[in-house]
DNA sequence: CTTAATTCAGACAAGTTTGTCTTAAATTAG
DNA sequence: CTAATTTAAGACAAACTTGTCTGAATTAAG
């Protein structure tokens, strides 16, 4: 797993509300769990995080809700992973060894750090909006099309 | 986190055997232990896994240890991965999302797909034997340079 | 045969992540 | 002001991963 589930939950919601085409407006936490399939508390619990962290805005009471704080082309999903995940993703070992660096790297440093750097490259440059559109087409989707993922038998 | 850290240190144990140019005599698991800076109980269980999976052979009694079941340049990394984590990483979805596939894509599938055969290709092109010849050179370590990893404060 | 060394098996504990629930606080509408 | 709606906060539980321990089984050596 690349992400925490709650990071990816997090993206889920954050591309949600970006493309929803709303961003003036907030949208309940309940409204969004609900067309994500995710729980609403937990879901609850991550935007609580991404507010803390100033990547959205809420507001109590009716027609209350979260927004994006910001434009959605000025959000990428770096900025949602690092709020969730922290910065591990940016310069984990891919053996887990800690300290391993250029000075001291472990036997697969050299090629982790070239996959590794695709990986922050793709969050970094990919947008809430640009990825939004892609949803806003149609073509892409944001929840789970089997809601019981199978176990191992 | 890309892969456990069962199977990291699975792999770290497997490197060590390869580096360890005694392919033919058996290694016991303390010593692996003791040398990697790993829990002896702990990686006794990750290598029961890989013996039963025959990536390894053990022998019980004095001298008795594990070796790998077939040479170092017949076991690659991926080996050892599916047999810890299992296929997980070859079609895990970046959000997270179940059935993510070609036929119904997640808004990052296509970039996704890329990152991920760069990792998979990783694992498959390298082989215990190439990977413990560069920890023989010297230039590469298999151990934790600090030993408590820092926590946040 | 006896003893020591070693893996095997599995129970158990500790830690982390994920998920649920309850109560409080804030906001809006009447 | 009151009632309804919604997020905030945090306790708690469930599930999974990581780590520890004990005893059994096997092997080698004397």
């Amino acid at each position: 797993m690349v992400l925490s589930k709650s990071c990816d939950y997090g993206l889920r919601a954050a591309l949600f509300l970006a493309a929803s085409e709303r961003e003036e407006s907030f949208v309940s936490i309940s409204e969004m769990a609900k067309a994500l399939g995710l729980s609403f508390h937990f879901l609850t619990k991550i935007l609580q995080t991404l507010t803390r962290k100033g990547l959205m805005v809420s507001t109590k009471g009716p027609h209350g809700g979260v927004r994006l704080a910001r434009p959605a082309d000025s959000i990428n999903l770096m900025d949602i992973v690092i709020a969730i995940d922290g910065p591990r993703l940016l310069n984990e070992c891919v053996l887990g060894l800690n300290g391993c660096s250029d000075q001291h790297p472990c036997p697969l440093h050299r090629q982790w750090v070239s996959i590794r750097s695709g990986i922050t490259e793709l969050f970094n440059q990919s947008t809430l909006k640009s990825v939004a559109q892609r949803i806003a087409e149609g073509s892409y989707r944001l929840i789970d099309l089997i809601e019981e993922p199978e176990k191992k038998v």
